[in-house]
DNA sequence: GAATGTGAGTTTCATTATGGAACTAATGAA
DNA sequence: TTCATTAGTTCCATAATGAAACTCACATTC
C-alpha cells in the first residue's frame, strides 16, 4: 500500500496527447484550464455561436478564439458553417463532447453540494421525461454496483495490485 | 430554444467561489487547471506526502505548494501531521475530495474511450469486491434513469423551461 | 453610395502564471 | 562534522491570460 502509480517518469508535455499514458493527463491537456469546460457546457446547452459564448462566460474573445480551436482539434467540438455570404460558422458537441456529459453533469452535482454558494443555481437537472435529477450516481453498468472512492480502487496496469489500503478508508 | 442561460453578468472573478452562482465555475476555480485533478488522483490513489506527488507527476514543487494550499482552502484536501520533530505533513483527501471519486473515474473512462493514446493505461478501475469495472454510467438514484447528453437538460433556475431542443439531439 | 451594423475572429500590450533550478530549515544518521 | 530527508521557498526566464482596440467580409439602412 501506499504504493505509487506513476503516470510520468520525468516531466510532463502538453501537446503531445497520444504519448501521454494516464487518461486524466490526456483529459487535462485538452480540459484542463478554466474556460474548456464552461465552453463545453455553454455548446451543450444550446449556445453555439462565437459572440453568444462570449458574452455569455465573459471570457476575452481571444481565449475563446484558442480554447474553441483546442477543443475542435481534441475533436469534442465542431465548426459548421450555418451560412454562405458571409461564411459564418458555429460550434456543436460531436459525440465525443456529448459524452462528456456525465462528467459535468456530476462535476455539477459535487460543486452544488460541496462548494458552498450564496446564489441559487443558475440551473437544474430536468429529465427529459419530466422530473428534475437530484442525485446522480456513477455505477458500473454491468453490476449496477455503486462506483464511489469506496467501492472502487484503482489498479496498476493489469497485474491486478491497488493501491489503496481498504483497512484505511482515509 | 437555443436560449441562454447566462453565468455571468460582466466578468468572471476567481478566488471568491461563494459569489460565483455557476456550479462548473465554482467548480474550476478549485480545480481549473492542468493539475489540480491529477493532484487529487494521486492523493485519491494513496500519495500523500509533497515529494512523492512531486516526483509523480512531474510538476514543479512550487506550483505543487500553490496547488496543495489551495485545494486545502476549498476543503477537498486535509494537512494532517505525521510526525513531530521534525514536523512533517502529509495530504489527505476530505469527505468533500473523495466525493470527487466519481467525476475522476467518469473523466478517466471518458478520456480512455474518446482520447486516442498509444500506450495502455498505468491503471485501472477495480472493484472492491472483485472484479474489473469497465463500463461507468451516471444514473439518476431515484429513478436509475441514465443521465446523458440525450436524456438530461439542465432547466433554468427552477422555472423549468429548458434551453436544448429536444427535435434536434446536435 | 455612404454610413452603420453584425459575426467571427486577430493584434497588441500589460499583467499573471508557470517551469527550472537552486536554496532554506529542522532534524536524524554515519 | 558532514550527509541525507522532507517539505517547502526564492529567484528568474518564459509562457499564458485579460483588456481593449482593430480587421474583414459582407448586409442593411438612410
Amino acid at each position: 500500500m501506499e504504493r505509487s502509480v506513476p503516470c510520468y517518469g520525468a516531466a510532463m508535455k502538453w501537446n503531445d496527447l497520444p504519448s501521454e499514458a494516464c487518461p486524466i493527463a490526456r483529459a487535462m491537456s485538452v480540459l484542463g484550464d478554466r474556460w474548456s469546460l464552461m465552453v463545453m457546457r455553454d455548446v451543450m446547452l444550446g449556445l453555439r455561436r462565437f459572440d453568444q459564448i462570449q458574452a455569455d462566460l465573459g471570457i476575452t474573445r481571444h481565449l475563446l478564439a484558442e480554447r474553441l480551436k483546442r477543443l475542435q482539434t481534441a475533436g469534442v467540438v465542431e465548426r459548421v458553417k450555418y451560412q454562405d455570404r458571409p461564411a459564418r460558422y458555429e460550434y456543436r458537441p460531436t459525440d465525443s463532447g456529448r459524452a462528456l456529459a456525465p462528467v459535468l453533469l456530476g462535476l455539477i452535482h459535487w460543486a452544488s453540494t460541496h462548494l458552498p454558494s450564496d446564489k441559487a443555481p443558475p440551473y437544474q437537472f430536468v429529465l427529459r421525461d419530466g422530473g428534475v435529477a437530484f442525485d446522480p450516481v456513477l455505477v458500473d453498468r454491468g453490476t449496477g454496483a455503486e462506483l464511489t472512492y469506496g467501492s472502487v480502487t484503482l489498479g496498476a496496469g493489469s497485474d491486478g495490485e491497488g493501491t489503496q489500503d481498504p483497512s484505511d478508508p482515509h
